[in-house]
DNA sequence: ACCCCTACATGATTTATGTCATAGAAGCCT
DNA sequence: AGGCTTCTATGACATAAATCATGTAGGGGT
């Protein structure tokens, strides 16, 4: 008996949920454990993908940065979800930087080790393209987003994603739901001062509870706020 | 010998290229070819997703709709490309609508047939899974140029991402070119104008050709239009 | 308890882009 | 050829958001 705590989250996971305890074990075997700091990068844009990485622990912080500095956060990642496996299955570099957020800890597995298991595991490939599909799903009603949606539309929708990720109570600064909606820190300060004063959420240094899903609902279709 | 003509076709997408030709005149068997006039509809966002499809001919035009009635395109697939294919794979309902922009022959594998075709050939599913984490790699640029550029950075990333797939000269018209980028008609068409006194570009009536590559590339990038 | 650092807040001003209006030009169909 | 539709073009104006500036408040560390 290797590793219990391995094995266990390898279950926990959605990809992984299938298997049989006999092929977790296996898997297990191949999955390395590694620990990170607060605002410990994982992996850079641009690094060779020799690893692909699920969350064990914490929080996994996904970002691309333009050529001038700005940070545009891709995505977020809990326990239980993968991150940087698309550089892994295309043998390209990473495609984005991978940030832990709190003290986090993830497993890691190498590429091909990774791919020698998938070929034997056809029913994890399968998983594996229902998640990349809701991925896709959600950047292009993102993309959508980015494309037509002002600033209040735009913030009201990624509050709603992240609520239906994370619950109604965000832990994130107004700088990071900037650097998520492609706004400045002002005006985000300004958009979510204005959903506070209207009671639709309520706000603290760093997090942010959700009181009227509906309004934001309605504010993200575009319709005019009230 | 069933069909000549689609096990050819088959034959020439990515993700059945591996096959050998009798696995390839099975999957024949399950396609279905349909034709489409221009700007007929091939699927609308919403509707229940029981078919998955290739291009043959033509192009095909796949958006999402703003509650304003306003258009985004998601994405333009050629001949041996597929489409349709997230929502199949999850079984609920398109997440955006596919349009024939010309005259267009596409082929349809019904959902249950394809699910159980991939069952049993799981190479294929490695491949779907390449193609995925290609278009979400893809989708993750573009959400940070959305959010990352104005105008003339947007315009200038999306002419090369469109080169790139199909060659320097592009039929678009400004209206399109505003659609795939979240601008209005008139900024597309001021900025495209301040391209073509650049040398940047040449334009014709519903088409674009680039002439300087490299300077779209640093536009892109974010430098200053000079 | 204090300081310091970071997050939050808000005003003044500028700027890019949207909006509204109008018109010329190029294809297409009869 | 003529007329109609669609695309391109351009100006005037309105406005949302960025930018610049400055100040306050809350937590964490010493």
């Amino acid at each position: 008996m290797i590793s219990t705590k391995k094995t266990d989250l390898l279950k926990r996971t959605d990809i992984f949920a299938s298997l049989d305890s006999k092929e977790l074990e296996g898997l297990a075997h191949l999955a390395v454990e590694r620990r990170f700091a607060p605002d410990e990068f994982i992996f850079w844009e641009g690094q060779p993908a020799h690893w692909f990485y699920i969350v064990q622990e914490g929080q996994v912080k996904v970002s691309k940065y333009s050529p001038s500095g700005r940070e545009f956060i891709v995505a977020f990642f809990t326990p239980g979800e993968m991150f940087g496996e698309v550089a892994v299955f295309q043998g390209k570099p990473y495609p984005a930087s991978a940030c832990a957020v709190g003290e986090t800890r993830v497993v890691g597995i190498r590429r091909d080790d990774f791919l020698s298991f998938l070929a034997t595991h056809p029913s994890v490939s399968l998983k594996i393209i229902h998640v990349l599909g809701e991925r896709l799903r959600s950047a292009h009603t993102r993309l959508r987003d980015l494309a037509a949606e002002r600033a209040e539309g735009r913030l009201a929708n990624i509050l709603l994603m992240l609520a239906s990720k994370l619950g109604p109570t965000l832990p994130f600064t107004r700088q990071e739901l900037a650097d998520m909606t492609g706004l400045t820190p002002e005006t985000t300060i300004r958009v979510m001062s204005r959903f506070r004063d209207r009671k639709i959420v309520r706000s603290g240094r760093g997090k942010t509870t959700i009181l009227d899903e509906a309004a934001l609902r309605r504010i993200g279709e575009g319709l005019p706020l009230n």
